[in-house]
DNA sequence: CTAAAATCGGACAAAATAGTCTTAATTTTA
DNA sequence: TAAAATTAAGACTATTTTGTCCGATTTTAG
């Protein structure tokens, strides 16, 4: 479905998402602690995630990650699974088809096609902050 | 969302289960040409499916694969994607946390679980008949 | 100014997935 | 019976994904 690297961008912005929100910044080591992920594979994927403005990171001592108050209600899911999986998942055919369309429909198309809007719906409608604030009311987990 | 092999796996058994509904033997040769799959990793593939007892093989020329008409219709297309991709995509976390569950749930669990629900109730509730008649009148393609 | 604490960037390594090749075994047909 | 047609099986290779390591850079604190 979503790949490693796509699973861990997503915890760790909820991660800094829940810091932001409690005003603090966090950094590296405590994000993979706190979301279960090897840090130096997380430390590429936050690169990428910095790049593409999802998050916002400060160098030096004090220095580490954070997302500012506008972007943790403006941002949703879907941005941070385009960033980091492509937007393949959008209309890949479930049977590995070059092109789903509805005029050359494979034998799960029509079937299939429904799930996935709902997918999509789901990533798109879903904010960082709502992510975080689960984590907030202890009514979410991260590891 | 399913790995290549399982779908080379579903796209080859709804060939295999169209020729057989015309009352004819296929050969992995033929059978890797219309589904475009490579024909020597199809063929691994197939040793698979022959094994789980999804389809059956016969030896020798004139031999092949073929679905006895019975398995047409009862065999489900989720017992291809378990046999070939595993029971994981029924309980996995889209977060990639190592337990799926309502009492722990991650920050989309609530969002998640009923979406994937409607997929694996795809995956039980279509026949590999249903998929291959698609084919044979010609409302889905195979490549 | 210097040392420590942090991110950044690129090369490297390991593991999983995808795919190939070669030889053996089986069956039919000439 | 021998050749041809076919699947079976195992070793091998290639590619992608996942992950590590190290040195450079930036910033703060003493
Ligand atoms: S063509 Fe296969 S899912 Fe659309
Ligand atoms: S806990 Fe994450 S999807 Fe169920």
């Amino acid at each position: 479905m979503l790949s490693k690297t796509c699973e861990y961008g997503i915890r760790a912005t909820i991660f800094i998402a829940l810091q932001s929100i409690l005003g603090k910044r966090t950094s590296l080591k405590y994000i993979s602690k706190e979301i279960d992920s090897p840090e130096a594979f997380t430390a590429k994927i936050l690169q990428k995630l910095v790049k593409e403005k999802i998050i916002e990171s400060i160098k030096g001592a004090n220095g580490g990650f954070e997302i500012s108050q506008p972007k943790l209600k403006s941002t949703k899911l879907s941005e941070i699974v385009y960033a980091i999986d492509g937007y393949d998942i959008r209309n890949r055919c479930m049977l590995g088809l070059p092109h789903c369309s509805p005029d050359n429909p494979c034998s799960v198309h029509n079937k299939y096609k429904p799930v996935r809007d709902e997918l999509i719906t789901l990533f798109t409608d879903t904010t960082i902050e709502e992510m975080a604030l689960g984590i907030k009311d202890k009514s979410a987990i991260l590891k």
